[in-house]
Order: C-alpha cells, then sequence, then structure tokens
DNA sequence: TGACTTTTCAAACACTTGTTTTATACTGCC
DNA sequence: GGCAGTATAAAACAAGTGTTTGAAAAGTCA
C-alpha cells in the first residue's frame, strides 16, 4: 500500500525495520533505544511512533518477518530434500533436518541475527503469545513428523516426538556451544568445522531413534 | 569478616544478595534496577553501591554464587553415584549424569532460577570473561570424561565430547521446552513428567554412543 | 496552481536509570 | 564521656528512556 517505494519513498520504514532487525538481534529488545535504531536508520526518533506506533510494535513487526522467513527456508529445503530421492533412509531424513534446521541459521549474516533474536527472545518475552508455537513450531513438527514416519522405524507419536526433541537440542546446543568449544588457535575441545557435527548427530540420532523402537531389553 | 552477623548486624547485604538473585533471575540483569532490589530487601538504593560497588559488582556476585553451587552439587553428586556400585554400566552413568545434571535446575525456588538466570546470562553477558569456561564448564566436562571413559565404549577424545555435547544439549532442550509442549489440561505433546524424559535420554543416548564407537558402515 | 494528505523533524515531556553526596544513627574502644 | 569506623538513609544528580507535540517539508491529485 503506502510502503511500496513507487518513487524514492517511504523507505524510511524499511531501514528502520533493518537497524531494528540487526540492534535487537545483538543488543536484545531493552538494550536496544529508539534513539539507537534511528541513529543507525539516520531518521528522527518521532519515526518509529510513526510507522509502528511504539517499539513493542517494531520489535514484534522485525521478529515475525525474521520467523516466517526462517520457517519457510526449513520447510521448502526438507521438502526439497524428501522428495529428491525414491525412498529415503532414516540417515538421509536426518541430515536433510539438520541442514534444514541449522543452515539459516548460519549462511550469512541475516541467520546469525536470527539466532541471536531466539537467545534473546527465550527470555525477555516480548512476543505476543502463541505467535511463537503457532507459527513457527507446529508447522515444523508436523513436516518432522512425516518425515520421520517415512523413513524411521514405527513409533509411538509421543515417543516420535521426543526423538525429535533430542535432535534438536542437540543442533542448538551445537549452535551455541561451538563458538565455545572451538579454538580458533590451538587445539579444539571439538571439531571446529559444523559438518562434522551434523555427521556426530545422524549417527548418534539415528542409533537413538532404531533403539527406542526396539522393545525395552528387561534384564 | 565483617559480614557475619555476629549481632543482629550486617544483614542488609544479605538481604540485597538474596532479593538480588531472584530479580535477576527472573527479569535479567538490564531489566532489574537496583531500586527493585532495593525495594525487596528493603533497604537504601545507596546501600547496594556501598556493600557491592555498583550494579555490575553486585550481579558477578550474584551469578557466581549460584554456579559455584551448582557445579558443587552436580559433581558431588555424580561421584557419589559412580562410587555407589562397583562396576557401572553406560546406562548407570548416563542416568546418574542425567539427574545430577537436572535435579538441581528443578528442585525448589533456588534450582529454577539458576536456570533463569542462565537463558538471561546466555546473551547478556554481564559476566567477566572465562569466569563460566574455567570454573564451570571445565571441571564438569572433567568429571562425565571420567565416567564415560570408565563406563562406555572407546571413544577417541572428540567423538566423546561431541557425544557429551550430544547429551547436554538434550537436557537443556528438556528443560527449556518441557513447560512448552507439555500441556497442564489436555493431551500433551509429550510426556509431562521428566523422569520419562530422562529415561528417554538414556536410552536415546547409550545406543547413540556405542553407534559412534562402531566401525562406520561404508556401503 | 492550490488544497489535501503523508511524512519528517526538532523540541519538549514525563519518567526511570545508576551513582554520589550529605547527614544521621550505631558499633566497639579508650 | 569522646572518638574512631561502620552502616543506613534521604535527597539530589546527570544521563538516558519511550512518547508526544506542533510545525515544516514533501508528495499527491484535482
Amino acid at each position: 500500500m503506502a510502503s511500496e517505494t513507487k518513487n524514492g519513498h517511504a523507505e524510511t520504514r524499511e531501514r528502520i525495520l533493518h537497524s531494528a532487525e540487526r540492534l535487537f538481534a545483538v543488543q536484545g529488545f531493552n538494550a536496544t533505544s529508539i534513539r539507537d535504531i534511528t541513529a543507525e536508520a539516520d531518521c528522527n526518533v518521532a519515526a518509529v511512533n510513526y510507522h509502528f506506533g511504539g517499539k513493542d510494535k517494531l520489535y514484534i513487526e522485525t521478529f515475525r518477518r525474521l520467523l516466517v522467513d526462517l520457517r519457510d527456508r526449513r520447510i521448502t529445503s526438507m521438502r526439497r530434500d524428501m522428495s529428491a530421492v525414491s525412498e529415503p533412509t532414516l540417515e538421509y531424513f536426518l541430515e536433510s533436518f539438520a541442514n534444514a534446521f541449522l543452515e539459516p541459521l548460519v549462511d550469512g549474516s541475516r541467520g546469525r541475527l536470527l539466532l541471536l533474536f531466539f537467545a534473546n527472545e527465550m527470555t525477555g518475552n516480548h512476543l505476543p503469545e502463541g505467535l511463537f508455537l503457532d507459527e513457527f513450531i507446529r508447522p515444523m513438527v508436523q513436516v518432522t513428523t512425516e518425515g520421520l514416519e517415512q523413513t524411521g522405524p514405527a513409533l509411538d507419536p509421543q515417543t516420535a516426538r521426543m526423538c525429535m526433541m533430542s535432535i534438536v537440542g542437540q543442533l542448538l546446543h551445537i549452535l551455541k556451544g561451538l563458538p565455545f568449544f572451538s579454538n580458533p588457535e590451538g587445539p579444539s575441545l571439538v571439531p571446529p568445522d559444523l559438518s562434522d557435527h551434523v555427521r556426530h548427530v545422524v549417527r548418534f540420532s539415528a542409533a537413538g531413534i532404531r533403539a527406542c523402537a526396539a522393545p525395552v531389553e528387561v534384564s
């Protein structure tokens, strides 16, 4: 509508969003002032209230954009992989999932922003209730459940979801911990390369899933 | 020294620490004002600067106490378990580790505070560099590596650490995600009981570890 | 052009922040 | 008693916060 850049205009709103994306991600909601944002966007402080109606609304708008982008990138990436072969194995599915999960978070600057955003939002709670779960988590659960049913052993639904939690937990922990544990100079505690970790998670988790499907051994 | 409560005195410092513990954990560093703290501790705003020399120093002192407590609780818990049986199995070690890891974070109010503290500090970065890694992570890595070597299959050091990352990642994700996924009323996506998740992680991870020890199958 | 809306801006507003100052009680000791 | 040193408190300080105001500028369309 009015925000279409028909001529050289309506770009202030875009510049604000762009700066807000970076600053909210890096510094978090509280630590980022409107004046920080408008200084970087090179506009007046009142512009935020004019275009978005307040700092809160700007934050939500910024986060939602990133969230929807991430979700769609992940889902299309997985669907593409899964329809690329006729009989995907469990290992194939896991690798596809791991890559779809990680890639948007590590490639380019936007991905890293998202990771920071998540970390900050985990505690800040500045989003409307349910947005995260309904618009982001559930669609992902849907797709991954399909992939697991298609390639893995028979699992009851709760066990399947716990397995997916195990995998997501591993991947998130790698993302957070890798810069911690991998020393650029000198010996690292863990391999510094992400692909090594993906390989590990695939092997580790494939075995874990199959073990969860097997009947429990009673000693 | 001076903070010993010889008579009814020197308790203001303690009250401040106690309130700060709760407020910093729940609200984070930035969102907690020293007026919040002193109001709850029922003393003057100047008391914080008098006893601790500023908000930053108070935060570090508060966090360090919680951190050291957690580390020691975990380590003694694991050492006790591991020396309680003569030939601990891998599953036994994993269960001991999972419980030692989780229990301090879920029992009583202090545990939950720690979890919140961690979540906030993950992004805030208000701690002196290295405190986290040197005084907290490394000692834990040391103990768990021992336990894994004692009970698990032979693993090269990097693989062993990646396996430990896999386990820690799962446990952390359960802690964060369980209140999310488990619906108090109505059907839950995952079991609402923590012990069910521990059982899952043990089984999942034992299989994963053994798979990482096995030679790679080349198709 | 001229009326009309949309956008931008400098300034001000009301409020909160961490910290410092100044003064008052309280302790133990001579 | 007087005198250190410690501890608490009320008030003020300087800086920063999100938001609002009122006017100027830019753009739109008859």
